[in-house]
DNA sequence: ACAAATGTACGATAAAAATCGTAGTAATGC
DNA sequence: GCATTACTACGATTTTTATCGTACATTTGT
């Protein structure tokens, strides 16, 4: 019984340790580390042992620079923000996109920039639908 | 040491067991227990368990009915609702909810009567901004 | 040379959540 | 009355995730 979970979802802990990989390129251990501790004391051994379970689990590589381990995400972000984003959408709104997209905007209002881009892309959408029939 | 996790977000199993007494009113461990099957095979006390852990987490409040339990929700919808997708949106788009919303509706666009709403919506958000200056 | 610092490896444990089995009790059919 | 059915109670186990401690190897400073 081995490759246990291959293709799971990334948990919390995880999740938090690819966003350094995907936003701030490859890191070694020490790097996220020192990264998280920021938010939340964490010991660097949890942070290692998390970090190779990761790897088990297909979800980073390395590479070796001298004596250290350079991660980096294999997992692409955007396939994996959209997984995520299904099973939220599912489990939270009962799938109403329009629901979230509501909430979300209400709760956590942008800036007016971003509200006129965000109409922009809305009608983006609109033409392209009408584009189809 | 009572009372332990008394303002934890639900999990994802709670969770679906809340959308049920959100939207089709208080429930039996019966109905709860049909209705999840219809999704995933579960054992009758699983579900019976999980309700009774929540009650006692503060999430569910019951009623007897002869010698049933009748099972309702204590912890609103929308507060719930609002508590993880803050969390979410932090955790899988970095806290950018312009993100977060033109991802699910890139993902999951919906039909042009919405998608008008929607803008309708925006445009709202914006006066009140507005008319806070 | 060698103590201190810097790394990795990995088993062990803790903590949280999910699942199940067994027992017991009240109602119901016949 | 009594077997069957319909429920609840709850301990126990399993599974998954998170965290930590210890061992060990390699550099580095002096």
């Amino acid at each position: 019984m081995k490759n246990k979970k291959l293709n799971a979802a990334p948990t919390a802990s995880e999740l938090s340790i690819l966003q350094l990989l995907w936003n701030n390129g490859p890191l070694s251990v020490k790097d996220v580390h020192e990264a998280l501790s920021h938010k939340k004391p964490v010991v660097y051994t949890t942070v290692l042992k998390t970090m190779q379970v990761m790897m088990e689990r297909g979800m980073l590589d390395r590479t070796s620079e001298g004596r250290k381990h350079i991660y980096h995400a294999v997992i692409a972000q955007t396939a994996t923000q959209n997984k995520l984003l299904d099973s939220f959408l599912d489990k939270t709104f009962g799938g109403s996109a329009k629901k979230l997209v509501m909430r979300a905007l209400g709760q956590h209002t942008p800036d007016a920039e971003e509200l006129e881009e965000l109409k922009a892309y809305i009608d983006s959408l609109e033409n392209k639908k009408n584009s189809k029939k």
